[in-house]
DNA sequence: GCGACTTAAAGTCACGTCAACTCTAAGTGG
DNA sequence: CCACTTAGAGTTGACGTGACTTTAAGTCGC
């Protein structure tokens, strides 16, 4: 950057973002991951399926504006968002070259519902999308890699979760994303292990059997600077 | 991305790079990481040292463009680049907006000779810097964090040292890298542990004592794709 | 009210990894 | 030939983890 010029040959700077929400598969009835995708109203790639997303804007910082632009353009309100690289080949897209500046987020169940806009906003099952613009499909498995990977050593599950859950229901966050079963025993070990979950003292009541305790998340900054990157 | 708009407001695009090369340091003697930086010759933060970059050129990509503008800079072509992070807050900058995708990168000692260029080209020791330009020190802690987090878990310290090395060497480049000493039993056992070391048969002649044995990096890609983050 | 059933939660055990340390090998220099 | 130095192999104990067992605490059916 130092010596900052401005551009002058046509290349926009946008940001984009890939947001996870967990919701049953329609057909095996498992928890899965879902995304939405925004239905492109101009060419290039008129008509096909891409990242929610829009050109960087003025005032707002990378991180603001991609929350700004997904709110517009979705309605989410992710509980987390931490970036995850910038793409900008040459040949990325065609006509003026575009540089996209990727966020990844999660979202709440809840959240999904207050999404559902007009017909140009759709939920897709992350493992199984249609034919993305642009080089959007990347993108998507290069952030399904990245939260199946930080989900392994990082308490980012609980943007999944209501704030009081039980340790099946982080439980189950972790083999939805992951796609496995995970030893109840072992999962609620290395759980209590890692000193962010707090005990409410208090048990989940009316369940059918035997009442499991109820958890909270250390209040800490779930926010994502770049500092805590690996 | 998705709707590209041109950018009308002032944005610059730039793309730097946070260098990093292993030399003594010059009161301890030492191996301790350097980083090049250069002189600020306009406003803002005239004369002040900033990172090596300069704006996103029109036919490059992005690695490609920090790869030129570095080679520009400073003469330096190094054998391990990655992206690092996109900076793009509105205030980090004063004046016009400019957003700096920044690139981590290595160079092997031999390199760093041939960098020297004029006087506004400078190698400073990584943990001791002066006062940046813009939030270039941030950058730079964010960068060394980077680097000490990814030697642990990737071969990366191959970057720093000659195709055919002894382990003590290899060894020599983690412990300077992370600033501590390191058993060198053990740390042998996780290295040939790790696959990723062939050995090339001979050893080491002309040392004082028991002559080591050399090896050499398997032969796969170092080039950093998006995939292997962690 | 009692036993069958289900899930929560704690405990056990074998195995693999790793840090710390010791011991042997293979050279050089006096 | 011995002292010295580094390379490299081997040993041991602590710890984390996967697979599994056992006990606790509730509901439901009869």
């Amino acid at each position: 950057m130092t010596i900052s010029s401005s551009i002058d040959q046509r290349v926009s700077l946008a940001v984009s973002t890939v947001v996870f929400a967990l919701r049953p598969h329609p057909v095996s009835g498992l928890m899965t991951l879902w995304l939405p995708l925004v239905r492109r109203i101009r060419e290039p790639y008129e008509g096909q399926w891409a990242l929610p997303g829009g050109p960087l804007e003025a005032d707002d910082d990378l991180a603001s504006s991609a929350q700004h632009t997904l709110e517009r353009t979705t309605g989410l309100a992710p509980r987390y968002l931490e970036q995850l690289y910038a793409f900008g080949n040459v040949d990325r897209s065609p006509g003026d070259r575009v540089v996209s500046i990727v966020y990844w987020a999660l979202v709440r169940q809840d959240e999904v519902a207050r999404s559902v806009d007009g017909e140009n906003v759709e939920w897709f099952v992350a493992d199984d999308l249609p034919p993305l613009a642009f080089d959007h499909t990347d993108i998507v498995d290069y952030a399904l890699a990245r939260l199946r990977a930080k989900i392994t050593y990082t308490p980012i599950a609980h943007a999944f979760l209501p704030p009081e859950f039980t340790l099946a229901e982080l439980r189950a966050v972790h083999e939805a994303v992951l796609r496995t079963t995970l030893d109840p025993a072992n999962f609620r070990r290395q759980a209590l292990a890692s000193k962010t979950l707090v005990p409410t003292g208090t048990c989940l009541q009316g369940t059918s059997h035997r009442p499991p305790a109820l958890f909270r998340f250390e209040a800490g900054a779930p926010s994502p600077a770049p500092e805590e990157q690996r």
